[in-house]
DNA sequence: TAGATTGTTAATCGATTAACAATC
DNA sequence: TAGATTGTTAATCGATTAACAATC
């Protein structure tokens, strides 16, 4: 337990926790490293590394792993077998569609209210939700025993709310604006960064004609697009 | 030009340039590698040498970089001081949300179109957006010149969407959705993973009772919460 | 000028892969 | 049994960092 696993790692094993959780009951309940290596565009030899630093794991030679014996194994790592409670600050586009988003639900996620500062949003209803005052964070926090906070204001207002949530002794932060966030280390930090994205897909548009060259048929497992 | 750029590095260039965006035009025109380091937290000798895999680069002793000189030269690095053409396809809260969200529009990406499967929904207007039948989606790209396709539709049709996009020539493609997804090399591949953000989170807050040992009020800069 | 900061080379660190004995 | 696949060690590969001459 515990020395600290690399974000490559746990990158990678929640990949295969949501292969596994697509593939559901199809096709079988065993799945080797090669097959998961080949869907997902790594190595059986990377699979089978990260899977050994999850606390219980129980290959067996010649069929692999249980797939709902891993699944299960992949909950416990992430902490998602109990279910983890976050509020969503911005009730403008991206936080309603997060909210309406039955995904997360599913994986463990509850979302379990979302606070807006504008006084024309607060009160207004979302599906069963109603916005709340962003005045309220800080209490609605303690009380309800929060503990990860989605940032999705414009960018200008994030460190504000980031900082608000820091107060509120929050345990992790999803930041879905484009602006970097300063917290305290114990405060956990990732970002979601559409636009990275968007930056790094146009960048690899334009080195193209390299890669097109080389191939035109083969296919590739659906990975980070390296 | 186009010995392939390793994607930390482009990940970490993207960074630069929306920290140089966010700067806008405060606090002076020229930015060092130790403050850009210090900001992003990285180590001064990784900013100078992401910066150095540039094609033009231009610091100066004592000074550093000039912000504007060093925003433009990232921005035809990426190739987003052309515009780059997307359509959305699904138009369900995601697609709606990324339709709407004007930030990518400021940053050189034209959403041009959205498409979705739903007779209920195709025709309806959002904003100033008729959403079009995904029957449409191969001419319009063909004939709108369209560079990047987002994927915003439920999991399990990403891949035969996919499979359209990839029909149609697209050269880029944004993959919203949990679903890993097989493309021929050529097309660029980039995905979201929002829910793998919340894996990782989940896992970094179980971890706590290590870190909130070391520190309590050491502030980190804003990055992917190693 | 003296000192700060770049650009770049070489060293280090850590992530990935190869290899293989154990085993089902 | 023979062959496939695991778990794990050691080798390789590549990303990050340190160091420093050049220079403004």
């Amino acid at each position: 337990m515990s020395v600290a696993i690399s974000p490559f790692v746990v990158e990678r094993l929640s990949r295969y926790y949501l292969y596994l959780t697509m593939l559901g009951k199809k096709n079988g309940s065993w799945i080797s490293s090669k097959e998961l290596s080949g869907a997902l565009g790594l190595t059986s030899s990377t699979v089978r590394q990260d899977i050994s630093h999850l606390e219980e794991y129980n290959g067996i030679s010649k069929r692999g792993y249980n797939r709902e014996e891993l699944a299960g194994n992949l909950r416990s790592f992430f902490g998602t077998d109990k279910p983890c409670r976050a509020v969503i600050v911005g009730a403008g586009n991206f936080g309603r569609a997060l909210l309406l988003h039955r995904e997360f639900h599913g994986q463990g996620f509850e979302i379990s209210a979302i606070f807006d500062a504008n006084p024309k949003i607060v009160k207004t209803k979302i599906d069963k939700f109603q916005v709340k005052d962003v005045k309220e964070l800080e209490n609605y926090i303690a009380e309800n025993n929060i503990e990860i906070g989605i940032i999705a204001v414009p960018s200008s207002e994030a460190q504000e709310v980031a900082d608000r949530l820091a107060n509120a002794h929050i345990r992790g932060i999803l930041n879905l604006t484009t602006s970097p966030l300063q917290v305290v280390e114990k405060i956990a930090l990732v970002d979601s960064r559409l636009i990275i994205e968007l930056f790094k897909l146009s960048y690899q548009i334009r080195l193209d004609p390299e890669n097109s060259k080389k191939c035109d048929a083969v296919v590739r497992g659906g990975n980070n697009g390296s």
